[in-house]
DNA sequence: ATTTGTGGTTACCTACTAGTAACCAGAACA
DNA sequence: TGTTCTGGTTACTAGTAGGTAACCACAAAT
């Protein structure tokens, strides 16, 4: 999921596409916004995303010092995430892209299905 | 290359992300900067693109509104790209990355490959 | 007559991404 | 006794991203 050759580049910016430029990561940090949450509830809240690419996406994040993991001993297991300082600070460019989006976004025609059955959301993610 | 899942949502930033959340197009979008950039030019300094997904980039990146497309009429051909102004209100989100990625980034171990030869840049990024 | 330059397009193939389903521990609960 | 709960992991598989190489038009230069 990360790009090696982007990582390895001595361009900060490409470097910094190379660790958080796919639609995941940015996806995961702005559900997490500044809250703890658990595996579980994560996978629930994240669209369209299944429990293997989540744990893959969260091992990455954790490697690359976005945010922290705390693992309760306990059985059932508990584990929470939650981001990092570095990971808080990339929460504002999160805000700019949803302001730039609102402002620019081309109005969409919606698809004839979108109405079929109704106000149906459930494939949606929900907005924060 | 954009996930209809997520540009079909009712969530402007999933939207969002849909719609730029790849790793080529925040790069396109750094080299053109405020210039309009040929064709050729653009294969040169985007690292590591093919002729095949720079086509193909571009053609969303247009559909999407964020460059425009200026063909000349002559032989053999000539084509300049240039961000439309939704295209120019996403460069400060790009400067907000690199400031992002110089404060936090984890330093990295250089590996020996990059020293052998001196200072070779030919397959990084140019640095803007 | 042939080569060069430009901005593609196309077919083909490989490599990786991501989905699915099954499985795990071990306590609590019915 | 069996089921449920949680946060994974693993093996297998389908789908797709993306690389490569060949090809195109046609004018100008060699």
């Amino acid at each position: 999921m990360r790009d090696d050759r982007f990582c390895n580049s001595n361009c900060p910016f490409t470097r910094a596409i190379g660790t958080i430029g796919n639609k995941w990561k940015p996806m995961i940090i702005n559900v997490l916004g500044n809250r703890s949450i658990r595996f579980g509830q994560l996978h629930a809240i994240v669209p369209h995303i299944s429990r293997k690419v989540l744990t893959e996406q969260l091992k990455e994040l954790e490697e690359d010092g976005l945010l922290e993991r705390l693992a309760y001993k306990e059985l059932p297991p508990r584990v929470e995430y939650k981001l990092s300082e570095k990971g808080l600070a990339f929460l504002p460019i999160l805000e700019y892209i949803k302001e730039w989006n609102l402002k620019y976004e081309v109005a969409l025609i919606p698809k004839e299905t979108d109405y079929q059955y109704g106000s149906k959301t459930k494939d949606d993610a929900p907005v924060f």
